[in-house]
DNA sequence: TTCGGTCTAGGGGAATTCCCTAGTCCGTTC
DNA sequence: GAACGGACTAGGGAATTCCCCTAGACCGAA
């Protein structure tokens, strides 16, 4: 079928040159409709109000007021606009904040064109939209969980205590022998914590183990 | 002045839609014609070096091969061939790694338009261009320190470039065998840029090498 | 040409990791 | 109070990686 019905758009993203080429994008796009363009959170407020497109097209990284943040409180504003997130994350973290966000639809930047085409359209006519990456991430944490994966932060709280000691330890660059002398244990003991609080997160690789705890602010980058 | 010559542009980002946007952007400009578009780093040094762009468009963050890493290699590709950073940062840290990297102009992702334009044409008639907002920056930071910013990425330039890009596949979580692959080395080659590089740093763990890959900005926390 | 630095890679032993199993303790539930 | 599940502990054995040393090829600089 034809799209004949024009898709009123509004673009918000903080950089001005990246905003300019998603309009270029956007506007080779037929049945696409430019209304605005945002560059931080307030305004993208301000004229989502004012205008009411059938889609806001956001990107989460903006200063001053959250992407997450304007995503919340537009059903408030214009209820019948449906926003689609553009990040640069897949991860399951990102993913859940923002559909927790009550976001419509969740492309990754790394997408190809004909799938802002796909999106659009899809949230247009009421449908969700998530990126086939990341949507099967998403899905094996529904299945297993029964629920949205959650953010980094609540990842942390699946640990027990004994495996966020340990992986704090590790981020800090102690080895298995090391830790399993500070805390008195057998270095067989650290390794199965190790390995549980591994298969806890999916991450299955020590510098990912670190990337995380400096993501959750577990450790820092600048330590010695 | 009016500009009769074409300047022949690749652009290279690792993420498909900015990218897209930019070549429809470039493409709107009528002295610009984009060879190729690539993204990853490997990719990226092929195209320049067959192709021997006016001006490569590169983005700084890219999995596998650095940008600035790219950047440092240009030179030895294709001469002629002047880099153009495109940077989320304005922050002087960066700048100054991007300078020392050798590009001749560095550009802010949040800029106007007209500024790519300009920028453009100033490197493809051999002027470096740095973007206003960033240049105060990096003055104040010369006018303070009376020489570049050092600081974390001076110990980066210690490393050969075998090295930094080994410790960023590292940092990524690619494991030795696998590192081994994706460069067509041994693996013992890869274990001894590793040994070398850590010698190098001082740094003899790898959650710590990780915590120093991010201190530099070779590797974000927030990798999927 | 010589020299130093880089990139490559192997040998061999030490150390670590991975996969599996399993006992103890403790709080919750039926 | 008995059963159950989760947390913490730990080992065996195989696989893998790490560590230290050596060394050839190549290249640019002195």
């Amino acid at each position: 079928m034809p799209e004949t019905k024009t898709i009123r758009v509004i673009l918000a993203d903080d950089h001005q040159l990246v905003r300019a080429g998603l309009r270029s994008l956007l506007q080779s796009i037929d049945n696409v409709q430019v209304l605005a363009e945002c560059s931080n959170g307030h305004e993208t407020l301000e004229r989502v109000e004012a205008l009411r497109p059938d889609v806001l097209l956001l990107d989460i990284t903006m200063p001053g007021l959250n992407g997450l943040e304007v995503a919340r409180r537009v059903p408030k504003l214009s209820p019948a606009t449906q926003v689609l997130v553009l990040s640069m994350h897949a991860g399951p973290e990102y993913v859940a904040q923002a559909l927790r966000a009550g976001v419509a639809g969740y492309l990754i930047k790394d997408s190809a064109v004909e799938e802002l085409r796909v999106a659009l359209d899809a949230l247009a006519a009421g449908r969700p939209y998530l990126s086939p990456a990341i949507s099967q991430t998403v899905l094996r944490g529904y299945l297993r969980t029964g629920k949205a994966p959650a953010d980094a932060g609540a990842e942390l709280g699946k640990l027990t205590a004994r495996q966020r000691e340990i992986l704090q330890l590790l981020a800090e660059g102690h080895g298995t022998r090391d830790i399993a002398e500070r805390l008195q244990l057998s270095a067989k003991t650290v390794e199965s914590h190790r390995s549980q609080l591994m298969d806890r997160l999916h991450i299955h690789d020590v510098p990912g183990l670190v990337r995380f705890a400096i993501r959750v602010g577990l450790v820092s980058a600048d330590l010695s």
